[in-house]
DNA sequence: AATCAACTGCAACAATGTTGCGTTAAATAT
DNA sequence: ATATTTAACGCAACATTGTTGCAGTTGATT
């Protein structure tokens, strides 16, 4: 197995992470590491934190990607069932850990992973009546 | 308030989502178009056709976007609110109209659209066992 | 200190989506 | 039927996002 190193790169990302309230988007990182490395650089540092579970992904309707660091990496299984808003004033993206949709499938499908994200206005934007 | 045209484009567009039984993406439609019109010509119609609730969009966890038409048009409130699956290995991505996700929000967030799309394998992909 | 492979930077590329502008052609009125 | 209006079109040019190959660098281990 291939091991994984911990570079100075690796680390700034994580700081990133680790300050962020909301969700980021990889110009977003970029942008807060002011160039102390390559953008590929941060794709692929963006990989392996997700093989690592460390972060996760977050598709968003109008096709932005977003990564947000994993609140239960110590759990056994690790899975992601939580859901994510977009808010389509502010466009920051949060993770709603405690809303996890139930529903109910049609049989012979094998479902592997959810991808639950709900948009219109957060809580700030709201209160600031748009 | 600008109306809209039928064009020999957007009839042959529509044709196109009329066949098919999977969501399509704009290369998907474009290819089965055979280039009767321009690239950027199909991006404006499938536009249009979101505008006009036609089609709605399907925005995947890797990062691919799809259309497929609305089944429900005639309805006064046109909502979309059912799940979408989508193959990990054909890669199809199908309407599941009957699986609406019920859950609890916390206040203060107003919810004006959902995403819901759940992967892993589809009827067919799991017969043939991989 | 030497070794090894994971990691990086750079360049080059592919895919996807957007915009401006001059031209074409639907829809409507004459 | 013909003229008018403007939505829709084609084309070129551009922006953004993500990927790949490869030579050089650096973190971890011995
Ligand atoms: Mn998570
Ligand atoms: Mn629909
Ligand atoms: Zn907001
Ligand atoms: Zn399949």
């Amino acid at each position: 197995m291939k091991t994984t190193r911990n570079t100075a790169a690796k680390t700034a990302v994580l700081e990133v992470f680790e300050k962020s309230k909301t969700a980021l988007s990889h110009t977003e990182i970029q942008k807060q590491l002011n160039d102390i490395c390559d953008r590929v650089t941060i794709y692929r540092i963006l990989d392996r934190l997700m093989n690592d579970d460390i972060i996760h992904k977050i598709s968003n309707l109008d096709g932005t990607v977003k990564y947000a660091k994993c609140n239960h990496s110590h759990q056994r299984v690790h899975i992601h069932n939580h859901a994510h808003f977009s808010c389509e004033n502010c466009h920051e993206i949060t993770c709603l850990e405690n809303v996890k949709p139930s529903y109910i499938m049609p049989h012979n499908y094998k479902v592997k992973e959810i991808n639950f994200t709900l948009s219109g206005l957060c809580p700030n934007c709201l209160n600031s009546n748009i």
